[in-house]
Parts: structure tokens; C-alpha cells; sequence
DNA sequence: CCTACCGATCGGTAGG
DNA sequence: CCTACCGATCGGTAGG
């Protein structure tokens, strides 16, 4: 209707009105995020400023409060986004199953190596959550359940049949403690620490324990 | 001198007048160390503060900063304290050689089980002195370093000489990773994670990569 | 996306 | 070991 009183002057559509004025609101979010990630590695969620944060976007710390509200709902956009895009990258795709999977943890802790932020974040929070009425409590709990249930599963293809489930989980447990210890000593000394062999390492160790062959797996030199 | 002016009454001495006032300095700096190792690890060091490790002991804040200074000497103390007195209490006391320290490692994971407080304390405050220009960040360099000397010299006299020492420090790396990475795992889900349990298997599955004999130590059941 | 502001908390000091 | 205080920082809100 309103459209045919202005015939020359085309009007912008809604959608593109919406999107021109300012880098589109997905964008910003992503950048505020990737911001935040850093900081929280660097701080910690507690001791990480809005400020901060707000800084390395270039806009106040109300600008970020404006696209997350609080500080408490950041933390999860950081948390979730980190689930998509990084290392354990099984939603949406298809997951690698048995000695594929145990590889891809062995090549995840080689790349690590080359993403001491990534790394920093993700020890940080993980261990931050534990500490009192700390919001990422309930995703740690979470996450590390679902990490030791996929490892399970892929330990499960490669293990005699005899080997019983609780086993498996003890198992998968192990592997994932390695990998986050590692991280800790690497980040303190990176030069001392061979995260990608230790991860092999505590595999190679697990497998034998639980009878598996040596050749389960195919990064396996044997 | 002046002595002699007063024979009936008895001066105090020195040593005595410094004493008697109020509870022993030593003693109350003791109950401020442990107030304190309570709060570090409910909530971290940098977001813990005085007045809550003050109301723990019966102070005011300036109190507790009139027996320690400032909140990095008292953090100081407490990370002393623990060394002195906890779980790898090799400092003063004979160290445990060989299998002896690989069985007390194991111990030490099940009587961790029971003292939530001290784990989540050591837990806490490595990972967060990764962070930007925190004060215990040599601490913690310094601590796993020599952990990781220690346990490399214990496995020195169970495995088989050909073993280079290299080899022996990334096996002690790996223990020492999965003791501390279970201890996440566990405080996060109590129930679900077995820390001695884990720990044996951790140090059975180095030894056996390493090619010692499995009777090498003697918790083992074989 | 900003300016301006509030209420709260914190570590540390003075001065006794 | 306390009272009283300071300067600084912080998350969040109002109002545009």
C-alpha cells in the first residue's frame, strides 16, 4: 500500500533496512565473541571485564551488554560457540567412529599445540566451573559426560567383547583426564610438554590394558 | 638495674610479655592459612577476598592484612602450607623411593577422595595461575617440575636400564596429568569418578609401555 | 550503539 | 587487632 504512493523512489525492503545501517548484528556477536573467548582465557570468567571485552571490538561495555545482555549469557555464547566450531567438533557432523575417533584426539592435541588460547580457555573455564555457583558448572558436567560416553563407544569397536562397559567408561575417563592434565603443564611450560605424544601415549596404554590389539588403531607405528 | 628496684614482683621477661596477650601469633596465622585455603578454592584467589576469609576467623579484614600484609603474601603462605603439610609431603620427610612412592601416589588419589577441600584447592589454583600475571604462576612451573624429577626417579629403578631418561619424565608427565585431570572429573561428579582406581591403572599402563616387569610394584594384584 | 550514572565490592592504608 | 576511610573497578540500567 504505502509503496505505491513513492513510484520513482524504490524503498528498501524490511529486510534490507534492517541489515544495512551497521555490520550485521550476526557479525558483531561473532566478533564479541571471539573477544570474549580471549579474555576469559587470559582472566578467567570471574576476573574477565566487560570492559575488556568491549575494548578489542572497539564500543563501551554497554555496546556489549546491548547484544548479550549480561555477563552470565556471554559466557555461554562463548562456551556454545567453542562446542561448534572447535577441537570435539561431533554435533553437527558425522562423528568418527572407534580408531578413527582415537585418532582425531591424537591430531585435536597436535593442533592444540598451535592454539595456546583455545587451550587456555577451555582450562581455565573448565576448572573455574567447579568453584562456587559458577554459571558453567552444569555445561562442564555435561560436557565431560557426553566426552567419556563417545570415547567409550569408540573403545568399544576395538576392545575384546568381553570387556565390560563400566571398564570402558574408566577407560574413556582416563584418556580424557590425560589430555586435560597435559594441557595444564603445557600451558605452564609449552616447550617441556608433547601433548599430541602423551595423548598417544595414554591410549596406547589404555588399549593394552584392556586387551585390545596393538593394531586397533592405525596411528599405531606397530 | 632497674631490676632491682622492684624484688617482690617479678618482672615478666621479654619472651613471655610477647606472648601472653592474645592466642599465639603462630596460631592465629595458622587458622588465617586455613580460612584461606578454604575460600581459594571456593572461589579461586583472584575472586576471593579478605572480608569473607576475615569472617572465617573472627577479624575484620584489615585484621588478616595486619598478620600477612597483603592478599599475595597470605596466598603465598597458603600454597607453603600446603606443600608442607599435604598429600606430597616429600620436603622435610624421607621421600619413598621407587615402587614405595608409585603405591604412595595411589594412596594419596584415595585419601583425596575424602578431603574435597584440599583437592579442589590444588585443583583451582594451578589452572588459575595460567592467567595473565598471576602470582602463583612460578609457583606452579617450579611444583610440576619437580614432581614430574621425582616420579621420573622413581620409575628409573622399576624399568629396564635401556630406558632413556626422556622417556621417563614424559612417563611421569602423563601420571601426574591424569592424577590432576581425574581430580577435575571427580569434583564436577563425585560419584562417577574413581581417582585411586584411575590413578593405578595410569601408572600400570606406563610400566607396562615402559617394559617393566608387572610385579614391579606391589600394589599391583598379579 | 553511546553517555551518564548507580550500588556494590574490593585491597590496602592510617592511626591508634 | 579495630575503625574509618580512600581510590579503583565492576556489572548493570536508563534513556536515548
Amino acid at each position: 500500500m504505502s509503496a505505491s504512493t513513492q513510484p520513482t523512489v524504490k524503498p528498501l525492503a524490511p529486510a534490507d533496512r534492517a541489515r544495512k545501517p551497521r555490520a550485521s548484528t550476526a557479525a558483531t556477536r561473532e566478533r564479541i565473541v571471539a573477544a570474549a573467548t580471549q579474555v576469559f582465557a587470559n582472566r578467567g570468567y570471574k576476573n574477565a571485564s566487560l570492559l575488556e571485552i568491549a575494548e578489542k571490538v572497539g564500543m563501551t561495555h554497554a555496546g556489549v551488554l546491548h547484544y548479550f545482555g549480561s555477563k552470565d549469557n556471554l559466557l555461554t555464547a562463548v562456551l556454545e560457540h567453542r562446542d561448534k566450531t572447535d577441537i570435539d567438533c561431533y554435533e553437527g557432523h558425522v562423528l568418527p567412529r572407534a580408531g578413527a575417533l582415537l585418532e582425531h584426539l591424537v591430531r585435536t592435541a597436535r593442533e592444540n599445540a598451535t592454539r595456546a588460547g583455545i587451550v587456555q580457555a577451555y582450562a581455565v573455564l573448565s576448572v573455574e566451573s567447579v568453584t562456587q555457583d559458577h554459571p558453567a558448572q552444569q555445561f562442564f558436567r555435561d560436557r565431560f559426560a557426553g566426552l567419556r560416553e563417545i570415547i567409550a563407544a569408540a573403545l568399544r569397536e576395538v576392545v575384546p567383547a568381553a570387556v565390560p562397559d563400566t571398564e570402558l567408561v574408566r577407560a574413556a575417563t582416563m584418556i580424557i583426564a590425560t589430555m586435560d592434565g597435559l594441557q595444564v603443564q603445557w600451558l605452564l611450560e609449552p616447550d617441556a610438554i608433547d601433548m599430541a605424544h602423551g595423548v598417544e601415549t595414554a591410549i596406547n596404554g589404555v588399549l593394552a590394558q584392556l586387551g585390545a590389539p596393538l593394531t586397533a588403531w592405525s596411528s599405531n607405528d606397530g
